[in-house]
DNA sequence: CCCACTTATACTCAAATTGAGCACATGAGG
DNA sequence: CCTCATGTGCTCAATTTGAGTATAAGTGGG
């Protein structure tokens, strides 16, 4: 057995996860395959072999092989799999981090591959349901509550976290790692007047993580966290594959123009305020942000009214895509 | 054969390339290994049993294979074997990009394993030669001698670039050809007044790719170009890889405090400033990178003086490491 | 028809940041 | 003591940013 490859050294199989995002009325979704056992194991072919355990039957993000003997590049290979399966044309494709910790996925260990995998954000505009199986568009709020800060400061943050993470820290066994603890909470959760930054989506994550907050971490020894305020958790890592995307995809929006991406071929700059105002869980300065987009060249107006705004109509504007070629400082600010 | 894993999908081998960084007297360093096909041998082990093509013997960027059963993490398995093979103590680790092109490297193909390779920013202290055998540090603009700015206009970009790349310009096919060839060249290069941007080293790589006027994409067929102008080649897709690290590295440091890893324990302000001027490829205004780096409160005076400058003696200050927990807009930026 | 309500859009203004420079300080070396 | 090279404090105008005021132009209800 094992032979062909680096037979002493293991085997290795590349998995390609996506993150598949649109806007759909206003709020950011993800594209999320259900599992339930059976389509657990039609989904993932020769990955599947080994059951995942029972606690992992979560929704999980859409997963596809990498066939190296099919596929020219990763990403040709995550394209084809996606376009395939959502119908939906992709716009947009980054390439977000590769993953191999061992015990990430508790199918491989002895005599079973480890697996690679290579995480990808993609956009797509809201073109309707999509024809995917088993698959559908959540949230992205659902998996992280704390990070939707458009409706003031989340409840759950104040009520549950904050205390939790005081309680975290207070629990700490040294000086030195309170103070860690400390300086760590305030950076990514701004405690105590440290202002709140909305790219630390992970870095979120891991400390509740650590702090054994979030469901993931439960051992199945300490007592059960109630339901409501650990966000919906996802199967093996893939909330944090979640998290890694919202905050780049929050950062890379201010000196990039991808939330054209998501956008329809024409919209007015309301529409696209709120598109961003989605992505980055903040409210803006309607006004500022006007200025700056208009300043920033990326959009022309199309001469079109659009009437059903609720109040006085609005002119339609278009992306500009003759600027989209590399292109820096380009991105939408914030406020 | 072909047992084990998914066979009929191909094998998949993992290779873990490193960009390795150090500023030495001013200039910034890459670690390269030497290729002459004895060492590649040595080397490259399992990957190495098909030889390399006569002219893809070049300076190559130091390589590792990721064992699965010996590694728990990518990254742990690249600080492994760069630490013990160049006894230089990693301070950071990034991840870069993760490249699976099929024809990247030759020796794969009829029966060979796929080689995904992911890449690594590693930036390391000046602390005097290396151990690691046919490994040594080449300035990087020896690869890209039009990305060194900190003398004026590099004189390759005005007197062979510049005109080369007009002339493919003017050899496009069509007119939308002509007009799309034209502005990436202006934003890329920085044509007819269009500002040059330090960080766009990837995208001006694959310009000079695409046009053919570097090394690695001559086919043979095109008559060769004069040597000077097209900067060192490396072997296989390695200059494009270092042109990311580059560009990654540019980015970083202007909004993460990533340059104090590049640096003794302390350094006087003007120190700082040159390590930063060499791997951003710009001149930066004194008496303003002062005021930005001490509002920043990234840098504390240890008291002590420096008086080897040449002049005026100078306080010599130490990194904060306090301040180094995730935190952001904390680099240092330009002018 | 007027009114309340909603959204669009033009413009103002103070605070903060940035880019460029002057002036002087302080050591080394002739 | 004069020159040279660097360090360090400070000024100043231009630009950008954050926050707000004022007004325009639609909707639907009485």
């Amino acid at each position: 057995m094992n032979v062909g490859g680096a037979p002493e050294n293991g085997q290795v199989v590349i998995g390609l996860n996506a993150v598949i995002v649109a806007i759909i009325e206003e709020q950011p979704k993800v594209l999320v395959v259900q599992h339930t056992p059976e389509t657990l194991t039609a989904q993932h072919e020769t990955l599947t072999d080994r059951a995942l355990p029972h606690d992992d039957r979560h929704e999980a993000l859409p997963f596809g092989p990498f066939y190296p003997l099919k596929h020219r590049t990763l990403e040709s290979g995550l394209r084809s799999w996606v376009e395939e399966q959502t119908n939906h044309e992709i716009g947009y494709v980054e390439q977000l981090y590769t993953f191999g910790n061992a015990g990430r996925d508790p199918r491989e260990g002895a005599g079973g591959p480890r697996v690679v995998s290579v995480g990808y954000l993609a956009l797509v505009q809201d073109t309707g349901p999509t024809a995917i199986e088993n698959a559908i568009w959540h949230n992205w709020y659902h998996y992280f509550p704390w990070e939707d800060w458009r409706d003031g400061t989340p409840r759950i943050l104040e009520k549950n976290i904050i205390p939790a993470l005081r309680t975290w820290i207070a629990g700490s066994e040294t000086r030195e790692q309170r103070e860690e603890r400390y300086e760590r909470a305030c950076i990514t959760f701004g405690l105590d007047e440290t202002p709140w930054s909305d790219e630390l989506v992970l870095e979120r994550y891991e400390l509740l993580y650590e702090a054994n907050l979030v469901k993931e971490s439960q051992d199945g020894k300490s007592k059960p966290l109630p339901v409501d305020y650990r966000g919906t958790p996802m199967a093996l890592d893939h909330r944090r594959i979640l998290a890694t995307a919202i905050g780049r995809l929050r950062g890379k929006i201010k000196y990039r123009p991808v939330v054209f991406e998501l956008m329809p071929p024409t919209f007015t700059l309301l529409q696209l305020q709120r598109v961003v105002e989605a992505l980055s869980g903040t409210r803006l300065h309607k006004q500022n942000f006007r200025r700056l987009i208009e300043k920033k060249g990326l959009v022309e107006d199309t001469g079109k009214i659009e009437s059903q705004t609720g109040g006085r109509p609005a002119s339609q504007f278009r992306f500009r895509r003759e600027v989209l070629m590399e292109r820096q400082a380009l991105g939408v600010r914030h406020n």
